[in-house]
DNA sequence: TGTAAAATTATAAACGCTCGACAAAAGCAG
DNA sequence: CTGCTTTTGTCGAGCGTTTATAATTTTACA
């Protein structure tokens, strides 16, 4: 087992000091053209390869991203993870990555463990308990310490940094119009818990889209569903009760539910119902009948973010303390994807 | 804006020297109380928090696992990671996540980055070009090194380290036998291209059930798929021209293939034709019908596979160059999920 | 041949931290 | 008051780099 070979042994073994092993590693001009061949053949057959951490230390920087999200099993944080990596990675950056579990403290602890210099900046998206709490300071506090942060998806206004969105609320609007076009009139909403910020937003769009056409909104057409695995009853107790004719859904796992929960009540999908789900996820392609989505581009989000992020670091570099801040948040644009489930 | 603080300007601070400063906060005895506490104090004030890269740097530990995986837009790989996540964190490890793209070269990129001193240890599923190249030098070199490395579900036994997998053959093999149980007798196998070691493996599972069954082994009746987006056409000639009752697919898109493509010819699932497919993703829960399969976790995956790595480090740790090695490949426990796919 | 200039290499500090070795001060016995 | 032990604190090396500065050697030219 040979283990990684420093400048320091470098050097010992060709008796010269360690600043010429490094210089002449660099090609620095400074050292005679004799020596610095001769250690870069050595260094090449010794495989020498620097340090990461050493650099890091030295150089007070990591080139490592920090990422925190919510949960990974999840098509969505997922893609936009790989999103992110693709920018991150054609800038010679590493991506670390933490989940919060949707846990408040889980979010907290890993903010603080990867503030202490493991990495450069965040990305990440809110925690459901966060966003239910209300509590921030986490957060400001490590943009306070000069580190940035770029928020996606899952954010607050509570927070100055950088953000990518898309808007939920133009969007939902936008999908709960293409049924009313379709002649739909009574539209049903699954949705999330209020205090996630997403779902209020797509909640707001599908109101909004109800008074524009003059279809008078009616509270309990609007369902939010906790826990996915046990909502078939409420669903079915919804497409019982409302005689609804459509269903604009938050997310896949709703919207596929409540076309297996329609058909075992005797309705066809998209005769009797039609169904419109947001997030383009891999549910939505391969369910039986395929799930009309309003697209958010993950991959987009998590380069967007990624780019932002990058920047700023780069920029911080530069003119080191400029501090000139104007965060922006950027918007994701989204388009509604056509499938089976809206004929 | 106030930046982290360090030990030295808590010491310029307090005019103590800087090692007074560090061995008070690990409250060591050798400084008196009143000092300690006065450094507490100071530091708590001030949010002192070590800095992790100068920790790694003298430890010459990072308490970081890395992981390189194909992808990780994917229910499996996801869930692995889940699994990892869990048990790194509740021993105090991050994890830092490189995606190869199933391409040869950025596993290769991926590896050397990382193992330059950025982690203690590798948890890592091979790309497919580097199992169809057969080249493992970059590994066993990580190896050499003195990197611990535990691989899962994608191994090869050309490299001598830890593993952790599910008996692909075994698991395979009782799923067919459970179609054959149903008196299913013209069984389709609808699998990857053969480099991929799982892939093989599951083929082999297969053909052994048919032959100890005395059912005909048709060579005709195995498909191999390059390429998920356009099996349809190849799914449904064999849908078509054999008359086969049941299929065995290697994953769940394949098996929502086939059930989609037999729908279109007018065939019922799982009456005129039985499903079975491997992985217990997301789909075969939602689609219509439910799919029937073998269940993979990846959870205890990640966890096993975490909780090995973790064991090597600390030993590694205690009796230095022991160097036992011994390594292990760990079986996860596979079970079938019966669903509405196969009655 | 002497010496300034140029070329080459070495020294040391710094990044932030830990820890063994050592020093200063204080306490105490004889 | 001397000499020894304790208590309390400081020094400095080391982890692996980079880089400014210092030191040395070569070269070149008067």
């Amino acid at each position: 087992m040979k283990r990684k070979v420093t400048l320091k042994q470098i050097a010992k073994e060709l008796d010269v000091s360690i600043s010429t092993v490094s210089k002449s590693l660099r090609n620095s001009l400074e050292i005679g053209e004799e020596t610095r061949l001769k250690v870069q053949a050595f260094a090449k057959f010794y495989n020498y390869k620097p340090n990461n951490i050493a650099l890091s230390l030295k150089n007070r920087k990591t080139k490592t991203i920090g990422i925190i999200i919510p949960e990974i099993v999840h098509h969505f944080f997922s893609t936009v993870i790989n999103g992110i990596e693709q920018v991150a990675n054609e800038n010679g950056y590493s991506v670390i990555i933490c989940l919060s579990d949707d846990s408040f403290d889980k979010e907290v602890l890993n903010l603080e463990m990867l503030a202490n210099g493991s990495i450069d900046g965040f990305i990440m998206s809110l925690s459901k308990e966060t966003q239910l709490k209300g509590d921030f300071h986490h957060i400001t506090e490590v943009i306070n310490q000069g580190m940035p942060v770029v928020m996606f998806d899952r954010v607050t206004n509570e927070v100055y940094c950088d953000k990518v969105i898309i808007d939920d609320k133009a969007a939902a609007y936008e999908a709960v119009q293409s049924l009313i076009d379709k002649g739909r009139r009574k539209i049903a909403l699954v949705t999330t818990v209020d205090y996630v910020s997403v779902g209020k937003l797509r909640t707001d769009g599908y109101t909004k889209a109800l008074l524009d056409n003059n279809i008078d909104f009616d509270e309990n057409l609007i369902i939010k569903i906790e826990d996915v695995d046990n909502c078939e009853i409420i669903i079915a107790k919804l497409l019982e009760d409302k005689a609804i004719d459509a269903v604009f859904a938050v997310n896949e796992l709703f919207a596929v539910t409540c076309i297996k929960t329609a058909n075992k009540l005797g309705l066809t999908v998209p005769k009797d119902l039609a169904v419109i789900a947001f997030t383009d996820g891999i549910i939505s392609k391969y369910s039986t009948p395929t799930i009309t989505t309003v697209s958010q581009s993950g991959i987009k989000m998590g380069n967007r973010a990624a780019r932002i992020l990058i920047n700023r670091l780069e920029a911080q570099e530069e003119d080191k303390e400029d501090e000139e801040e104007n965060y922006k948040t950027e918007i994701i644009e989204t388009h509604l994807i056509e499938r089976e489930s809206t004929n």
